[in-house]
DNA sequence: CATGAATGAGCGTTCATTCAT
DNA sequence: GATGAATGAACGCTCATTCAT
């Protein structure tokens, strides 16, 4: 058991975490250097400059950090599913509850998420893990026929704005699950060999 | 009689189609008055200053004619489908159809509705008419249970995210109508009266 | 009699009755062409430039303009007065009086006193005036022996800032009044012969 | 033990002496960041921006500044003086003297108070000191019977102006000085008890 | 006479980044 | 390693003024 994410010790982690604070209560736009150094009780942003090579840089260990905590939470949950529909429950469930655990990280990843210029190995490789998970699953018959790409798009797009409003007003745990659930169900129907799906 | 307002409200309207075209091309946080005011062929910013009360109100008057195209788009298109699911169905076909017409407003659209500091009449407008069409879809016995909020969330960021990448790099309208009809047949599925839905 | 101070007539004397209202309400200083054209009901500057050489045209038919309602109202009462000390007493008081019927144009006046770049004619003649006055009222021996200079310019800020007082809170015509004679006994006795006035 | 806020405070200082100095030459309404920060021979107006909150910070802090240096000149001849009427005149005397020893900072101060939009400490704490003066002075049979508000507003009000108007175009230090008593002889008789005052 | 669009300089402020110490 | 002063460009916005119509 180790008590720290293996990302960084010391300054880093300490500008990492506010960061992804002053990302979680002010949004992307208003994370400037010196409002994340103020929260950090550093007297001048040059501390930050020093430590990462810029912007860029700080914004990419956010998104490392956050990631080693979400992982942390929802890879043992997805790995304790047997199967790729119970796995994709898994997923959506998980990462719906996570929100009830690190509110700020969920928030924090979803508006850093949002405003990437270029798409991060964070955003493209969740993408390309639905896509392959869905390609795979349809192979297994246990997903019907559908586009993989459009699908994968739209449910992850579809699960940060369930995530970020459920972050933007923490509900109670039940009613999380309750969330949780209901997007979970909606993607498995959606995805459910069998239907005809035509015009309807 | 004279249009003397034809000037007036042509720089206001070449104002707002620059705007459109640099938050498409350029994104959001990079649309400054003075992007804008180059893009546009003027030589100073307090040519928009003059125009408009400020740069929310650019916006604004920005959202508002993305809308009017989008809506001269889409509207008909709904409004010729009969039934829950047709229009449903419509509505995605149409929206992701409207990126060949009109990549550039739909990219800036929703590049405005990502970073509206606070929810739009547009945002949550369309929000709610998911909402209040699920509600009565499911009344009519169009639609099967669900969590109607949390539905609408899910399927108008999914269907945003499907029609920014699109818009991103616009196919050919075959691909266009393809990839319409596959988000489309997912929603429809995922709504479907009958299906269990229930954990696999 | 005349129905209107003989300034100017139509556009310029509706501007600058405009002017003097924005400068007794917002100040000198956030008296702009903009909130001038606005309180007059133009919809632009340009009718303020169309009419005035510049700013310090505006400003300059504002002091003349005050001066003449101030004029109506205190010279005959000054000329009423027998007498140097007691002219000098009309002026005091009547000045002090006038707030309670031109408020506005008091205000006005006394900003733009404070802020005239270059002492204007206003400022100075009633400089010379009380100088000139001092001279031949010690001259007939109504008042010892003073610095007229200093004198002068000590009583006329004195009187504008109780002035600027009185006006920036009317009080009631009474309690004008007593402050009007308040201020005028203290001149009077200031300027009073044979009183040693030597060091205490 | 290090003198830290040496060269932080020593930049402030500077900038403040900048300011003092372009206030007292250009006046409060022209003391722009930028003319300042080219006085102080600063590349940049951030720099100012770095080192105070904001354009009403770096007034403040001048106003402070001034009063500190006024006040050491000033204050030691005030209080070796005794008795109200001593004081007062002491008070008149060297706070015109103080021209001759820092004119710039006279001019800018005075400038400062008149432009002040809310009454500042300074302006309104020395009104509260006349008024308190003459209050007592009254209570000690050392002035007469008069309104101490009207009195204490004309006085500091004609004092400021002839301090200002010497500062424009500084005498020699015995006209200087003869200017000073010339008021305070004034001011004096003014106040003096026993004298009738009234009308004339 | 009158209009209002256009101009361009200037405002205070914030920003990410650099660099001598 | 660490500091914080310094930089200079960019921000949205206001200003007095000009000028073609």
């Amino acid at each position: 058991m180790r008590a720290r994410t293996f990302t960084e010790s010391g300054r880093r982690a300490q500008i990492v975490r506010a960061a992804i604070a002053v990302i979680a209560e002010a949004g992307y736009l208003k994370a400037s250097f010196s409002r994340i150094a103020k929260h950090a009780g550093l007297s001048s942003t040059g501390m930050i400059s020093y430590h990462f090579a810029g912007k860029d840089d700080l914004l990419t260990a956010c998104v490392t950090e956050i990631e080693e905590i979400t992982g942390a939470f929802m890879q043992p949950r997805i790995d304790a599913a047997v199967g790729h529909v119970a796995q994709l429950r898994a997923y959506v469930e998980s990462n719906v509850e996570l929100v009830g655990e690190h509110p700020d990280e969920v928030r924090a990843l979803i508006d850093l998420v949002k405003n990437a210029g270029s798409p991060s190995d964070a955003v493209s490789g969740r993408l390309a893990l639905f896509e392959e998970h869905f390609r795979t699953g349809q192979a297994a018959g246990a997903f019907g026929a559908f586009d993989v790409r459009t699908t994968a798009l739209a449910f992850t797009a579809g699960l940060d704005a369930v995530v970020a409003t459920a972050a933007a007003n923490v509900p109670e745990p039940a009613e999380l699950a309750r969330i949780g659930r209901e997007l979970a169900d909606l993607y498995v129907r959606a995805t459910a060999p069998g239907s005809a799906g035509g015009p309807a």
